[in-house]
DNA sequence: TATGTTCATAAACATTGTGTTGATTATTTC
DNA sequence: GAAATAATCAACACAATGTTTATGAACATA
């Protein structure tokens, strides 16, 4: 059930590399996008033989990848632990999932800010959505039991994307506050959960 | 005001040339990522030569920027003929925006396909939504009287991705229809609308 | 401490795509 | 038909790619 995935216990040096690499590619990433990036000089950047990224990656896409993979295996951590809706809709009480996925968000924010911003990646984009999709489509059917699956699975695709809308807005306004941000955003689901009917 | 630009018409042999470069970019694209991509494998498919390609384009992201700045001008005819909402919200009859903007995605479907898919390009998206905010804030701002500003836009970037999110889903899902999603888009926003106030 | 394994390095290599150039041919415009 | 413009072809220097080699260092194990 909820094993954790053993993990093969990676060798210092390994890690050490690819340690360099993730966060000299973040570097970069920050002021350019992937496809003006060069394993040649993200490999100087990161003090790390050229040949070397070669032992551990395929490109610079499949790093990408990599990196996205860690983040999503948090979000699927924080999906497990937390309803996505309270039993209640209109209720105000402090939201488990919100606050969890908010803490998510700012724990990554670098990342999330170069995967969801004008370079970002799309393919991450939907795969985001697509981690939540299941879950919140049985939370919904459960709770608007008149609605069928079609509706349900359209609003789903609405509020995952208007979510992230919100939360990429919220990343290109660093001097607003984030929580306030996604708080309003649930409000507009909720109300918008009135198209399910009841 | 609504002045057409004038073209300056442009040499027959040029049209043909950037008309075989985009169409067989279209294809490329239908089958692999823009990275993945050579200028050179292009030419080849559209028979011609790969020095007229730089003739006319920088590079694969200067094509595409042209492509998309085609249909985002279409777009932009699109609003300018179309407020973006109703005076009452809650009103059922046939919406013209909505309508348009269905049947403007319906007509370039192949590239929507492509530039929202997972391939797709973020920056595009950004656009897109970048081109109705300005008239959608004030509208709803008209509306709402009590929202602030604020409010307003949290409300736009959440409606603008989820309507986006909801097209996305019926390019993935072709034997829908196109116009009953839409439409229940447009009820979820119309809901949705409650968070800014009566 | 000795042993066998894994990893990082440096240098070399063939390959491929890039972006540009100059001369030549074809097409359009007037 | 003449002048202007565009496309072609071949050639070019250049840069990054991805792979391979030999070598030494770090690691795990007993």
């Amino acid at each position: 059930m909820g094993n954790r995935i053993e993990k093969p216990q990676e060798d210092q040096r390994v890690r050490l590399t690819k340690t360099m690499l993730k966060s000299s590619f973040l570097e970069l990433l920050g002021s350019k996008s992937i496809q003006n990036i060069t394993v040649k000089e993200l490999c100087e950047r990161a003090g790390v033989n050229r040949g070397t990224f070669y032992l551990h990656f395929y490109d610079l896409y499949d790093l990408l990848e990599q990196m996205e993979n860690d983040m999503l295996a948090d979000l699927q951590q924080v999906l497990n632990e937390n309803p996505v809706i309270r039993g209640d809709v209109s209720q105000e009480a402090a939201a488990t999932f919100i606050s969890s996925l908010f803490r998510f968000v700012e724990k990554n924010r670098e990342l999330c800010a170069i995967l969801l911003g004008d370079n970002g990646d799309k393919k991450f984009v939907n795969r985001l959505i697509e981690v939540g999709r299941e879950k919140s489509v049985r939370e919904y059917r459960a709770l608007f039991q008149d609605a069928s699956v079609q509706q349900v699975e359209i609003f789903y695709a609405f509020i995952a994307s208007g979510f992230l809308g919100v939360i990429e807005y919220g990343l290109q306004h660093p001097s607003l506050p984030f929580e306030p941000l996604v708080a309003a955003a649930e409000r507009i689901v909720a109300e918008g959960s009135r198209y399910l009917g009841k």
